[in-house]
DNA sequence: ACGATATTTCACGTAATCTCGAATTAGGCC
DNA sequence: GGCCTAATTCGAGATTACGTGAAATATCGT
């Protein structure tokens, strides 16, 4: 995962409602819920729902597929992983410092890696 | 970590600039930068640096120290664990679905297989 | 076709976020 | 004290995010 999905990832989890939205999700299994479940269990209104929806669909944190008259959303847990990898082997220093259970054996890539780092200063 | 503290650490590095930032002082290590270094490396004006630094501060993210007449801003690797584990913990569905370097058995295929499901080796 | 249910789209108001430049505090040195 | 540098605070402007309610779209059942 590069940066801008970890950031598009991170922006749509920093909202109560849609981290809420999404661990309900998470909960839910790969099945997933209809959008009226979602809204009963969160009480949020409808609009606001499909706005948050939206928002996680965008980050490809979830899916959506219609099953009849309603439509379905469902965790996609593959990016949620990638947001965790990107987060530990870039922002979690090396050495072992981050996820000690894990104990990862290898494989942290010193320095700053995929991104430019200086911005030209505008003005 | 309890959600409120997760948000707000997600909010604070859901930002470029502000992921930027921490990214290089995690690289930076304990000792951390001062933040004209910091303002020079990421091409950001003095004041709005000073507002993404009490921001990250604000989420405990980083700490800030006065040496002389600079003032050094350090990684908190700690809060970033903390972040790490309640994700792990509360947006990763069941067992050995999220971190799959940390849980080689992965016995589960939804169908989401498409974005990269393991740390993708990069460079 | 008609009605009912499920969900989205749209328009609007408000609040929060981000950037910028000028002014200000803090500390060190002559 | 006066001066310089480091960094912050302040105030204003632009942009974006969020919540709400009314209207629109989609699907199913009769």
């Amino acid at each position: 995962m590069e940066k801008k999905a970890a950031l598009d990832a991170l922006s749509a989890l920093s909202q109560e409602t849609r981290l809420d939205l999404f661990r309900l999700l998470v909960t839910a299994g790969p099945e997933g819920l209809p959008a009226g479940v979602i809204a009963e269990r969160l009480g949020v209104l409808p609009s606001s729902l499909t706005f948050h929806l939206n928002h996680l669909v965008r980050a490809g944190l979830i899916t959506q597929r219609r099953l009849s008259r309603q439509l379905i959303y469902a965790a996609e847990y593959g990016t949620m992983n990638g947001l965790l990898a990107y987060l530990t082997e870039n922002c979690c220093g090396r050495d072992a410092l981050c996820n000690p259970a894990c104990n990862p054996s290898d494989a942290f890539t010193t320095g700053e890696s995929d991104e430019a780092p200086a911005r030209a200063r505008q003005r």
